[in-house]
DNA sequence: AACCACAGGATTGGATATCAATCAATGACA
DNA sequence: TGTCATTGATTGATATCCAATCCTGTGGTT
C-alpha cells in the first residue's frame, strides 16, 4: 500500500510505452478511478505527474488526454535526445574505465547472439537497453533521469508513426559507436550517433492512428489484476504488416 | 480561477529559488494549505509537481521538504548543465544566424552596461538570463525545459553553498564564449564552457544553512498577496558579509 | 542512570460526498 | 438551415472522515 498515484501513473506510462493507449486518447478521471479502483484525487495526481513527464496533456476543464506530440516535438525530442547522448559519448570517451567498455561490448555481443539465434523479441529489448546502458555508464543519475524521459517520448511518437523499425535496433550502429569511442574516436563517434537518430527522424511519416484505439478500460486491463510481472504485452500493429517490433535494422539500412 | 496546485507549486518554487525556503525545511500540508487557503489536496498536487521537479522531496508518511542536494548530486547537476550548454553550443555554431549572434551580443552588452552603471542586481539578473537566452536560441523547446529545470537545481544548490557568487554573473566568459563560437571555434568554446561551470563546482562548500530558515508562513508571505509582481524579495544572507546576489564576478575571478 | 517498550499525538495518504465552473451536445426556434 | 439557449457531463476544488505510519514522551526495567 504505497504510493498508490505513483504507481498508477507507473501503469498508464507502461499502456502509452506499449502503444496500448495512442495519443489523443482521452483519460477521463471517473472512467480511470473505476479501472483502478480508486479515488479520483488518487487519478489526478497520477495524470499529474504524467503530464510533467510529457506523456499526457491536461486541458482546463476538458480533462487528460495521451500527448499528441506534433512532428516540430517529435524533431525537438530526438534533437534533445541526439545531444545528450553525444555529450555522454564525449564525457565516456574521457572517462570511462576497462570495465565499462567491457560491459558495452559484452552488451552488443548479447545482442548479437539474440539476433543470430532469432529471438527477435529478446535482440529489440536489448536495443533500447543500448542506450540506457551507455547513459548509465556515465554515472550520472540526473542525466539518466533526463535521458529516460527523452526515450519514454520517443517511445510515445512510435505511436504515431508508419515506419515500422525502433531506433534502438540498430545493432551495427551501436557496434561502431562503442568501438570508435574505445579508440578515442570521438567525432566520428557523435556523428555516427547523430545520423543513427537522424535517420529515425526522416522515416517519419505522421498519419495519426498506427495504433489500434483501445478504451483506457481494455488498454490498461492486463496491467493492473494481481500485481506486476507477468504479461507485458505488446499492441497489435493496425497496418503496414509485420510486428514492427521485431526485425528491423533491415530498414534502416536502406534508408540510409 | 485556474491552475491554483500550478500556481502554488509556482509560488513554492520562487520562494525556494529566492531563498527564502531553505533545504531541509519542512513543507507541512497543513500549513501550507492555511497559509494559501487552499485544501490539504491542493498542496499534495503542487507539492508532487515540486519533486518531479526536483525541488523538494516526498517521503512516505513523513512528508515532504525542501529537497537537500547532495555533493555528489551537485556534481551531477552541474555535470548535466554543462553537457546541455555544451552540445547547444555545438549546435549553435552550425546554425545560428545573424539576428541571433547580434542577440547574444546585445545581451552581453546590456549586461556590460549595467555592471558599469554600478547596476549590480540587473546585472545579476541579466547574467542568468544569459544561460537562458543561450538554449532558447537553440529553438528546441525541450531543451530549453531540459535546461531550465537544471537551472532551478543550480539555484537551490546555491542555498548550501558559502561561495557568494553566481555561476551566471561571469561576463567575460559569456562574451569569450559568443566570441569563440561566431568565429567557429567550437572546442575552445566548450572547454571554456565547461571550466565556468567547473571553476563554480570546485568553490563549493557545502556547510548547512548559508541562508537563515524561515517558517513557510514567512517565507511565502511576499508572494501571495494581491497577485504578482511587485515584491520579489532576496533574501538576506546569514553570514559571510554582503548581500550575495550582487558583486559576484571579482571572486570568481579570484578563484581561478 | 541508561535503556527498552508501549501508548498517544500528529501527520500523511486516501476515500467519499458535495458544489461550482466550464465545456459540449442537444434541441428549440427563427 | 443556422443560431442561440438549455441541459448534461466532466473537471477543479472543498470539507470531512478514516487508516496507516511515524515521532515522541512517558514509564517501567535492569
Amino acid at each position: 500500500m504505497s504510493n498508490r498515484s505513483q504507481a498508477i501513473a507507473d501503469m498508464l506510462t507502461r499502456a502509452i510505452l506499449d502503444h496500448r493507449l495512442v495519443p489523443g486518447c482521452k483519460l477521463g478521471e471517473r472512467e480511470l478511478s473505476e479501472v483502478f479502483d480508486v479515488s479520483r484525487i488518487v487519478i489526478r495526481q497520477a495524470l499529474i505527474r504524467l503530464a510533467d513527464d510529457g506523456l499526457a496533456q491536461i486541458e482546463r476543464n476538458r480533462g487528460a488526454f495521451v500527448a499528441r506530440p506534433s512532428m516540430q516535438d517529435a524533431m525537438e525530442i530526438y534533437d534533445a535526445l541526439t545531444l545528450v547522448e553525444q555529450g555522454v559519448a564525449a564525457q565516456l570517451s574521457d572517462r570511462l574505465g576497462p570495465a565499462g567498455w567491457a560491459e558495452l561490448r559484452q552488451h552488443v555481443e548479447r545482442q548479437r547472439q539474440a539476433v543470430a539465434s532469432g529471438n527477435d523479441a529478446l535482440a529489440d529489448v536489448l536495443g533500447q537497453e543500448f542506450h540506457t546502458v551507455f547513459v548509465r555508464l556515465s554515472r550520472n543519475k540526473v542525466m539518466q533521469e533526463i535521458h529516460a524521459q527523452l526515450v519514454r517520448r520517443t517511445t510515445l511518437l512510435r505511436s504515431l508513426i508508419t515506419a515500422d523499425f525502433d531506433y534502438c535496433n540498430l545493432l551495427d550502429d551501436h557496434a561502431r559507436v562503442v568501438e570508435l569511442l574505445e579508440k578515442g574516436r570521438l567525432k566520428p563517434a557523435m556523428e555516427l550517433i547523430d545520423a543513427h537518430h537522424r535517420s529515425v527522424v526522416r522515416g517519419y511519416i505522421m498519419d495519426r492512428q498506427v495504433f489500434p484505439e483501445l478504451t483506457p478500460r481494455e488498454a490498461l486491463e492486463p496491467y493492473l489484476d494481481g500485481k506486476s510481472g507477468e504479461p507485458p504485452k505488446p499492441a497489435p500493429r493496425k497496418k503496414a504488416g509485420e510486428n514492427g517490433a521485431a526485425r528491423a535494422h533491415a530498414h534502416v539500412h536502406a534508408a540510409k
